[in-house]
DNA sequence: GTGAAAGCGCTAACAC
DNA sequence: GTGTTAGCGCTTTCAC
């Protein structure tokens, strides 16, 4: 806490308390004179002077405080949004703080209002489930709000995504470019957008290379390594004949693998697969994960500017849509069918 | 923000501003008539009063707030410190503001002073280098500090950690065991406690074996595969034999090999290795690492609840050094010496 | 057990 | 260009 204050600040440099504040604040330093501003700017760099940023805060009902929203930073997929954001906003000096639900939409939903209690600027979500009602409230309320990495049904509020339809329609084109023509895709939970929107792009991208759909989509339960392994046990019992797996992310890939290789089936000799994301150490496997690459750092800094960008203007409530590029980083682990 | 106030609140329940702060606040609720409290309870309820934190702050010079300052979130070492803290804290009604200072100190000393001007209520830093001036004056000053993971030479400061020294002995007893005899050890940097640690830890159990310790630890410049892929590269340069190395943690061990096998070297055929950690996907490699398991998520908690102990009563300034026990994960990497 | 009054540290509106 | 005044929303003495 500053424990020297302004009104220390302001004698020392001989002046009233709300001089030294417009000398010392950026915004109003100009309705002040230069010499002044020399004087209190000294006087409060040898004391030490940190300012008292609740006081501020209360007075202007501005923290300078971002909430980052995530359902679990131990999942690799997050730390480097956090990473992007963080940077954005610090730079801009702003803090960040990070509250992570466990997947718990009721923890969720405490933790946002506790936020709010603490008067951050703004939220980046990245929980967003495809029906939302805590997403509906606040999209409802006058409090800038960014969705990260998925979306909502109905909110409307901006959202920072990756290019999911255009990496599902890439990996079907790759495994098909190598001959395969039974496809199937491990989709990820239905009441995700990135979910539903990789299943659809798969789909459409199966018709388009007039492959048949029927039967061809399993949904995992969640975008874990079990759910993976879950759907990939479900497959085999199914009969249903593979020769590739388009994977809805890189976690649902391992667990399939996993399960797929306990039952004497390899990758890449056996069956293809593709995942999606590129965790750390995909390139590190044996074979190396083929997976859609997504820039997870810049959607963290691209959310934390549209955040910005939003709290700056207050007035213009945006619903911008932000899809990054992706790219499919082919690794070998897909090879032509046998 | 919260929009209703707590003088509407008290509107509502025909009481004194003052009655209803008191009939909601937990530490002077006993001091007003329990019917009374019921009246400003429902109250409350009823309007969705959600206290403005900011001000309760500026008042009780409390924010709830704690810090945890981060080298670089994406280094999938401190996620699960984070979750770990973040559970703790958030249970005991704190809140988490996360800093990632790129391990730059100097982006360090700005983040922590911004976080003081916040009024944070305490600091986790998992960011202490072996000589760090920060943390010295940091110990001095009154807030409540915890160190994470590393500590620092002279700042009395409390400290959680893992059992270093007890994880480099059981690998090398590990090695030892399976006939190994020239082994290396890739240390962490010396401006580490981990790297400077676990480096004694190693001479010692070589020492106690019997073993030869001359020009058997290469430092590494930081934790990072390229790190490790350099210390590779010098060791075999030097043409020291070796036929198993004691990696100073998990990302060094997977530089090593990756520059050992572009060499023709062979694991677990033509050297074992052992890492330091236990990161997510190590299990997957090939062959599987084997690696000092570290309760991290233990880790993170430990301190936050240590820190809060610590915040609770201001007066007692302790040191408690905590070191979490580890366990070796044998996995396979490190088969008998050829 | 409850009300009145003061003030945490800062900034915005208004004077001069 | 600078000082004066008031108040952000809450808690906490001090009366009663």
């Amino acid at each position: 806490m500053g424990r020297v204050r302004l009104v220390e600040v302001a004698r020392a440099a001989g002046v009233h308390p709300a001089t030294a504040s417009r000398a010392l604040n950026p915004g109003a330093r100009d309705e002040v004179n230069p010499r002044t501003v020399q004087r209190v700017v000294r006087a409060a760099e040898q004391l030490g002077y940190v300012p008292n940023t609740l006081a501020r805060g209360l007075r202007t009902s501005r923290s300078f405080v971002a909430a980052l929203v995530i359902p679990d930073i131990t999942n690799s997929l997050f730390p480097p949004i956090v990473r992007g954001a963080e940077q954005v906003l610090s730079g801009a000096g702003f803090t960040l703080v990070l509250t992570d639900t466990n997947n718990d939409p009721d923890l969720e939903r405490g933790q946002v209002s506790s936020m709010r209690a603490h008067g951050v600027d703004g939220f980046i979500i990245a929980t967003a489930r495809w029906q939302d009602p805590l997403l509906d409230e606040l999209a409802k309320s006058a409090v800038p709000v960014v969705l990260v990495n998925r979306r909502s049904a109905d909110a409307a509020l901006p959202f920072v995504g990756g290019d999911d339809q255009r990496g599902v329609r890439l990996s079907v084109d790759h495994l098909v470019a190598h001959g395969h023509r039974s496809i199937v895709h491990l989709a990820g939970p239905a009441d995700t957008s990135t979910g539903r929107e990789r299943a659809t792009a798969f789909r459409a991208a199966m018709r388009e290379h007039g492959l048949p759909v029927r039967s061809s989509v399993i949904e995992c339960a969640s975008y874990s390594e079990q759910a993976g392994a879950a759907a990939a046990q479900r497959m085999l019992r199914s009969g249903r004949p593979f020769t590739a797996i388009v994977a809805g992310n890189d976690l649902l890939a391992l667990g399939a693998m996993e399960v797929l290789g306990a039952a004497g089936r390899r990758c890449p000799e056996d069956y293809s697969i593709t995942g999606f994301n590129d965790l750390p150490f995909m390139r590190k496997l044996t074979p190396p994960l083929t997976t859609v690459q997504v820039p997870l750092t810049d959607m963290g800094a691209v959310a934390a500017r549209t955040l910005l960008d939003w709290i700056g203007k207050p007035d213009s409530v945006r619903t911008t849509q932000t899809l990054l590029p992706v790219e499919l980083v082919v690794r070998g682990t897909t090879g032509p069918a046998t």
